[in-house]
DNA sequence: TATGAATGAGCTTTCATTCAT
DNA sequence: AATGAATGAAAGCTCATTCAT
């Protein structure tokens, strides 16, 4: 009983909270991150102010369930990558396209993460772990694909940021000016370009 | 006489202003771009707040002149770069060290224009022309080194978002950490990477 | 129950904004026009200045609310008299005396709207147009008066001018000299005054 | 040598208080009651600010002195056709006249002290007395028509008000609209309407 | 003496957070 | 349990007045 109760109140919390998660990427989408407010947030997701505060602690706490919610289906498409056993080269090529193909669809919201979320620490300390979290992946490909002889030998740690910065611009600028390249091209010519590099064969 | 008066008193100004940009400079550091209010800056530059609104129309004018004061000397070395006559590669390479010697030193500042100061407008348009300016520089140099065969034929639109994506990312890593990487190595291993992919020989 | 809930709010909003103008006249009485400040129209009428803001969109809107709603019962009156089935000179009297009335009531709150709301655009258009009606409205009364005879021909535009000025000047002088003289007896003064002129008979 | 240097710095005291004037009455043309700042007063009379406080105490004390001066010639008229040896008809008519004239020609001035001079005490104990000079000089002119038939017997106290309200309506109807209307046509019409009033004969 | 630089006190407005219902 | 009303604290900005030069 007790039990059943309580999963029924994690129920309720779990809709509660997807719909504030809502409400924020579409007050995000219309007001942007200042024009975030509470407020606005209770009155986009039909509850009360002071119910928001029951589902989090506060604005802080709100906005990183918020970006865990939306990073997370990349991070899961990633892992699955990187658990199949395909050569070094393909699972690097596979988690860009991964990138790619959400940061594409999620737009706005993307656009958010990648330019403002960094601001006054609002997720600081979870969002950089997050960050680190798909250096430590890129990397992790970079290291497996140096041992199999895929890539030559390189400082996995630096090119993976190397990596990641450029995919991260890249999206930056599609969204900066609301274009959507495509997928396949985008990820083949990022692969091309690292594989080869700028010299003449 | 006027004259004369007219250049103490540019003078002055000039003095208050660099005072007040490394007041805004500090408070950025200490508390955020958030946390950047009108009375902090003028506890910070010692001076009372509404003396700021001497020097500057209001705030949004502040962070401008903070801006372009900052980013200016990296502009510059670039811009002498540029024009200077020594191959492509070799301006690639000197653009790259001048950013990472310039962004290494100003730490936190040049962390903020990076990521926070596109938000919400305070200086959009143009700090937008800014990176799209460091962009136009790359690629520029990237055109000049295919018409000259020392690159490949590569797309330098996007080839230099690559490239600065992933120097922006590069210093961003070592500011997040509080590290300092040395400059040439950096310069070194990114040239070395661009110019020879991933791919083993 | 929406709209039981709705009425009960629209009670409370009724009952605030009804305090919030007290606190008004108040503030009005005892500071004038510029020492009118939010805060003290919180601090008097006992609630937090951005509670005010829950009810008046800005000072603006609170301004015009207050205008409105001390204006409204002699607008009402004079409205009243205006279409009741009487001479000319019996409604003309009757307009006098409601404004005498009235504005001897609710002395500074109607001294400040004759004297100070026309200032920069606080009610521009609205009190303009208040001002306007009360000259409107006399001068139809004068021009019933003219086309029944009751009344020698005159210009009404201008004579309503006249009459208003009059009026408006004996008000201002009481209030200024905070005395209270009878109603009627202004009234017949002033009727006398305006039917017989100065003329010898 | 004492008495010479007094004599010269009273000349400086009222040239410059005279330029200060014309600099008041050139920003409230311009900016209004609400933007007349002392920074503008003396940027437009092209003296430091620091200076104005040299001749005037304070920015109250500098209204008043403006004030006055704008009033004054106004007085000066008035008082030489109280003094004139003629009817006390006549002499009303002289002073009426007078009114129109030289409200009609400072327009800006006068409307702004029509309205918005009364506001927070600015001027309050000056300007009422001045006021209440004018209804003084009616009320003399009433009696002396009264004591000399030229008149009925009025409650001259009260008719002095109500003329002065209506020329002041006048007044101030003509500044609210930019209209200007003939002096003596304005001044007949008020004459005759105090004369015979509203009766038919 | 004349001044412009400096500023304290104060303005309107906003919003995350609390709390009585 | 859910909420909207209430608000303290803080923001950007202004201006009459002073004071060192």
């Amino acid at each position: 009983m007790t039990k059943l109760e309580q999963r029924r109140k994690e129920m309720v919390t779990s809709v509660m909270r997807e719909g504030i998660y809502e409400a924020v990427v579409e007050v995000l989408t219309e007001h942007g991150l200042d024009g975030l407010t509470m407020d606005r947030v209770a009155a986009q997701a039909g509850v009360g102010k002071a119910s928001l505060y029951k589902y989090f602690a506060n604005k802080q706490e709100m906005l990183r369930f918020v970006h865990a919610k939306a990073i997370e289906p990349v991070t899961a498409a990633v892992q699955t990558h990187l658990k199949s056993d395909i050569p070094a080269d393909q699972k690097l090529r596979a988690i860009l396209r991964t990138w790619f193909e959400h940061l594409g669809e999620h737009q706005v919201l993307f656009n958010l993460f990648c330019n403002d979320f960094g601001v006054e620490g609002l997720l600081k300390s979870e969002e950089l772990t997050e960050q680190e979290r798909a250096l430590q992946d890129i990397s992790n490909v970079l290291e497996e694909g140096v041992r199999s002889s895929v890539f030559r030998k390189v400082d996995t740690a630096r090119t993976s940021l190397l990596i990641f910065g450029a995919v991260r611009q890249l999206v930056e600028q599609q969204l900066a000016n609301d274009e959507t390249w495509p997928t396949d091209e985008l990820t083949e010519h990022v692969m091309d370009f690292f594989s080869r590099g700028l010299q003449v064969r």
